[in-house]
DNA sequence: ATGAACCTTCCACCACAGGGGAAGGTCAAG
DNA sequence: CTTGACCTTCCCCTGTGGTGGAAGGTTCAT
């Protein structure tokens, strides 16, 4: 299998799974006489399961320790476990901020729909900030 | 005032400030005969501008917009009303999609607490994802 | 034998908001 | 008069996940 028909049949692009194996997460690639990558479909539920991992907010980085320990043979379960714990702690955080973001805006917002903009001095740029 | 007293007194760098006036933010400073930026009390407002329109999730490209059409004199009103409602938007899409990706991230999370290591087959890298 | 479609490596680039550090000029105090 | 703290411009680097393109080699059908 070559790298254009590999990157169809698992949704994505020759390009990104060059960048993959740079990127150590997928093992270099056996190799045609003339050099071409040659993959096996295996490779497609490894793809497979990066993608996942990025469905699930973890970055490349941290995807690649999860495939660095299961190929050595062991269960990345509880390192796993840790990376879940640490996206959910992640996640909690940005949506407090989110949150209050939120908040801090739609009141700038509602002040901005209420406030005479003719009561603007000119020596702040914008009251509604 | 020289640059890195602005900074102090508006609490930045000097460096950042220098980068603010190359993408357009501040104005080009006074020099002094020697070459030194030379700034007056104003440009700390401008500065404190600034840093409430990043408080409120706004690129420096979209503070500068808003400085822009201060800058020549007419109210940016409708312009930043604009800016807080697409800002609003984008915080709520934001915030769905993290609610997703959290009950997605629990789900996920929970599977791993009870399901028990042993069944993992080797064939996927992890049952957990 | 030639053209299209594929592949190879390598190098550069995008957003975003600056930070690091070199090489050199300036200013005030001791 | 020298030392230290400040300033100047300049260019490169950070992290994230790739994308674009150039220059050249290969494969396959016609």
């Amino acid at each position: 299998m070559r790298i254009g028909e590999l990157a169809d049949a698992a949704g994505t692009t020759a390009k990104t799974l060059r960048f993959y194996e740079d990127q150590g997460l997928l093992p270099p690639a056996g190799r045609t006489p003339s050099g071409y990558r040659n993959y096996t479909a295996e490779t497609i539920a490894r793809i497979d399961f990066i993608h996942r991992g990025q469905a699930a907010g973890l970055t490349l980085a941290q995807i690649q320790q999860i495939l660095h320990i299961r190929d050595h043979g062991q269960a990345p379960c509880s390192h796993v476990r840790d990376l879940l714990d640490a996206r959910l702690t992640d996640i909690d955080e940005q949506l407090r901020q989110l949150h209050d973001l939120r908040d801090t805006l739609a009141g700038l917002r509602d002040q901005a729909e209420h406030v005479e903009p003719d009561t603007c001095s000119s020596d702040q740029v914008c009251r509604y900030l």
